[in-house]
RNA sequence: GGGCCCGUGGUCUAGCCGGUUAUGACAUCGCCUUUACACGGCGGGGAUCCUGAGUUCGAAUCUCAGCGGGCCCA
């Protein structure tokens, strides 16, 4: 066969993206035989463009997927997408020119609908041209009834177990969402705002938020604080407003904060809901779901929040009450989405109770890769300080199934066997206890969380008429959604089936850009997977997800990696191409290894030791030293040496010689092209189809051959690669073309077998046994630290300092001799020879020739 | 303010359960078209392993403090 001079990803990547036959990578959900490796992959948000952090982490899903498979395991690289949510409403309103209010509801969620499966379409391209091994007969869709009809019996599920309630609480609210969110959802950002000091009827307090003084339910000191504390306990007027609040005392003011006298409203903060449940304070709502002032707040009511704090500050200026502003810089929460501050509300909503030990029970079943990551788990659950919201006033989402009764105000929760239902569009399918058959349909529809948080479940086949298979094997996913993704599914398998939903996560880094920083739009430094793939290849970019940082770190992307990737597949390409015209009729049996030179068993006690720590590695998910040991390997061992040492037996007439090269070649290629299989899926298997007729991903992962891993057998061929080399330098030091024959080298040694050498440096090459007829001349002598450390420990820097003031000769005399006497400190202290190392040089006698030496013996080369 | 991670030649990075001539990539300099590859080969230069202290015979590696950077959270 010919193999072409070049190789090119353009042609050969469609190549083979357009004719692999994608079940090769299903799931057999009837294979009981090899053991199951069922990813959960976690869905991505169809943005409809698969960006080069989720391509990241789908490397480091394919590299295990593909591993696991060629290691025998039944693999589960499913897909999914995880539809609903808010960023698609917004980005519907936007490109209809609507509102969500303006059509109706149908309407709006077939809109989102559409949007959504245009941009999964995108998305999956990208996916196909990455080369991933997705099992697409295992892909999802949140926003299908066939999934979220899951999530609805989760609902119900949890609902049973009274895990789930509906209460008034403070929740997370943006008014211009007009939605409650949940913390996870909550982003803060450092602004610049006015604490406003007030006479606040005899006392001074310190506000930066004046437009809730119609919500203050009372004022509270630090009960240490000498200055204020005969206030304690009496009533004081609010201004403006003229309600009575009491002033209570409680540790958590901060006596140095303003005028160490605080309001508590419904709610400023978090800080006010503590003291609030804690002192059982009345509520006072002031801000509806609009983010419009409530009647409570009389002339003031109707206006908006930042209208309020204006007229309000006026109000108390001119009445006297307003004494002074300073700037404070505070830390706003805001909606992830819009920017816009939250409120903290009390509405009625639906819950999940938290429990927070049976998480951090379960996690502590897990393992986390890198292990640091499960601490950041620990410090999230540790501060959880109410329940999970997982109501949401928004239409594209999942329907809570529930309606109430109007006749006599029940709960009605959908049975399991009604969904999917929509209760907004269906009523219930039976009458209510009391007999009335009026019913007001839940409109809120749940978190998004909701769903994703059971994709474990879904992906082991929970509810899909097939045998459970969880826990899950593996799920990957970035540190930054550790506290929502990780948690929320957690939980979720807890309650539902009481099992850990994965044995391994394995948490990706953020990707950088070339500037160091979070890759963002805003910083203009995005870099599509998309142009990677079209400016080198999607190999190239597969190699840098895997070499560019250790899983877990950050990873910077580089162009430079890219390039250096690109010219890695370069190399190997040749590589082969060499191999391969040396290969024509080239029949692969086993041949018996002492019929092999001893540079081919070198080569491959190599290969075998790559084999084995490229294995070592893709176990303990260290893609990075992986594929370094292959591309170590290949270029280092096999291109600059091997190659190069058996030329002239490739290109010679010794038949049996020959086919040792060739044996040796065929086996390193073969090998090569499976370990590279699931970094490199396409130069993989365009390589394997040169020596084979089937797929390289269908194949089993190489084994490795201890017999083969000769350290007898390295050393003497690392020996033969030295002098190789040495000549190499040699000739290169004194000008010579590297192709100049030599007159003679004299190697004195006994290793047999120099046959490669003469070839490699085109010179007469004569093995010598016994001694040269030239002086060797001790000229220093350099403590082996490893061994004199701990045999003589506190005695050992005395011992250095003997052996270095010590002539190099009497140090090689006693040597010869089996001991080496020296004097330490009035004291005679004898070491075993194996203590030191003498450096030595060798000088010639007479003769004209240039003397190299190598690993400790002499190569003598006449000119 | 709390937690976690990181700080290694010009740049990025490996090593970090103690003893190596401290890994590799890119960049840089010199030489070489040698029957796979000039997207190559050979050779060279370039590192106070952030700073300080401690533990130890011995620290890039362990401990503490400090400085600097990043991320997550409040």
């Amino acid at each position: 066969m010919t193999v072409p001079k070049e190789y090119d990803p353009h042609i050969i990547e469609p190549k083979w993206r357009d004719s692999w036959n994608m079940s090769m990578y299903h799931f057999d959900w009837n294979d009981k035989s090899r053991p199951q490796f069922i990813i959960d992959t976690p869905p991505p948000y169809p943005t409809g463009n698969f960006h080069i952090g989720n391509s990241l982490n789908w490397c480091y899903i394919d590299f295990v997927a593909r591993y696991k498979r060629m290691c025998g395991y039944n693999v589960m690289f499913p897909q999914g997408w995880d539809c609903h949510g808010l960023p698609t409403e917004v980005k519907v309103e936007d490109i209809h020119g609507i509102t969500k209010n303006e059509v109706l509801r149908e309407e709006f969620r077939k809109m989102c609908r559409e949007l959504t499966i245009d941009n999964i379409g995108k998305m999956k391209n990208t996916m196909l041209n990455l080369g991933f091994s997705t099992d697409w007969s295992n892909e999802f869709v949140t926003m299908e009834p066939e999934y979220y009809s899951k999530t609805q019996k989760s609902f119900r599920q949890m609902y049973d177990m009274g895990r789930l309630y509906q209460s008034e609480h403070p929740v997370n609210w943006c008014p211009r969402c007009e939605t409650a969110i949940a913390f996870a959802e909550v982003e803060y950002d450092s602004r610049d705002t006015k604490l406003n000091y007030l006479h606040f009827d005899g006392l001074k307090i310190a506000t930066t938020r004046p437009e809730l003084l119609a919500a203050c339910v009372a004022v509270a000191i630090n009960p240490e604080d000498e200055r204020y504390r005969e206030h304690l306990g009496s009533s004081i007027k609010v201004p403006l407003f003229g309600h009575d609040v009491k002033v209570i005392g409680d540790k958590d003011v901060d006596p140095e904060f303003g005028t160490g006298v605080v309001m508590i409203c419904t709610f400023g903060d978090k800080q006010d809901v503590r003291w609030w449940v804690e002192h059982s304070l009345p509520l006072r709502k002031a801000i509806d779901k609009n983010g419009l002032m409530t009647d409570i707040a009389g002339k003031y009511s109707g206006m908006t929040i930042a209208q309020c704090k204006q007229a309000i500050i006026a109000d108390l200026e001119q009445g006297g009450y307003l004494f002074e502003q300073k700037v404070l810089e505070q830390n706003v929460g805001m909606c992830w989405r819009c920017d816009t501050p939250i409120e903290i509300l009390s509405e009625r909503q639906w819950f999940i109770k938290i429990d927070t030990d049976e998480v951090s029970k379960a996690a502590d079943h897990i393992q986390w890769l890198p292990e640091y990551m499960k601490v950041r788990l620990e410090n999230w659950t540790g501060t959880m300080e109410w329940d999970w919201c997982i109501s949401r006033q928004r239409l594209f989402a999942t329907p809570i199934p529930v309606w109430y009764c109007k006749g006599c105000g029940e709960v009605i929760v959908a049975k399991e066997e009604w969904m999917p239902i929509d209760p907004t569009q269906q009523n219930p399918p039976e009458p209510c206890k009391c007999g009335s058959t009026d019913f007001e349909a839940e409109e809120d529809v749940l978190d998004t969380w909701m769903d994703s948080s059971i994709t474990a479940l879904h992906v082991a086949g929970w509810l899909s008429g097939h045998e459970i298979r969880m826990p899950t094997q593996l799920r990957p996913q970035g540190h930054d959604i550790i506290r929502t993704w990780a948690f929320y599914t957690i939980l979720r398998s807890m309650a539902i089936i009481g099992e850990r939903p994965w044995d391994t996560i394995l948490v990706n880094g953020m990707v950088l850009g070339e500037d160091g920083h979070k890759m963002s739009k805003s910083l203009g430094n995005v870099i599509s997977p998309e142009e990677v793939i079209k400016d080198y290849s999607a190999d190239a970019f597969r190699q840098w997800a895997a070499i560019g940082g250790s899983p877990g770190s950050d990873v910077m992307f580089r162009w430079k990696d890219v390039v250096s990737a690109s010219r890695f597949f370069a190399k190997m390409w040749s590589i082969y191409r060499f191999s391969m015209s040396h290969l024509e009729n080239y029949e692969h049996i086993d041949v018996d290894v002492h019929r092999l030179k001893v540079v081919d068993r070198w080569l491959l006690s190599n290969l075998n030791r790559l084999t084995r720590s490229v294995t070592t590695s893709m176990d303990a998910y260290q893609f990075d030293a992986a594929f370094k040991a292959i591309r170590g390997f290949t270029w280092d061992v096999l291109a600059d040496n091997y190659i190069e040492l058996v030329k002239s037996r490739l290109y010679g007439e010794d038949e049996e010689a020959k086919s040792a090269a060739r044996f040796t070649l065929y086996t390193t290629i073969d090998t090569l092209c499976r370990l590279m299989g699931p970094f490199a899926p396409f130069f993989a298997e365009e390589m394997f189809s040169g020596i084979s007729d089937q797929s390289v991903h269908l194949q089993a992962w190489p084994e490795v051959s201890g017999s083969m891993i000769d350290a007898g057998v390295e050393s003497s061929g690392e020996f033969i690669k030295d002098v190789a080399s040495s000549i190499r330098r040699y000739k290169s030091e004194n000008g010579m073309a590297l192709n100049a024959p030599l007159k003679k080298i004299e190697i004195y040694c006994d290793l047999g077998d120099m046959g490669d050498l003469l070839g490699a440096t085109n010179s007469v090459v004569e093995i010598i046994e016994g001694e040269p007829d030239f002086d060797y001349v001790p000229v220093g002598v350099k403590p082996n630290m490893g061994i004199i450390g701990p045999r003589f420990r506190g005695q050992a820097k005395a011992i250095i300092n003997a052996i270095g003031s010590e002539s190099p000769e009497k140090i090689a005399r006693d040597i010869s001799k089996g001991k080496i006497t020296l004097s330490v400190n009035g004291l005679t202290v004898e070491l075993d020879p194996e203590c030191v190392e003498i450096e030595k040089e060798v000088v010639s006698q007479g003769r004209s020739v240039d003397v190299l030496e190598v690993n400790g013996t002499p190569v003598v080369i006449v000119r």
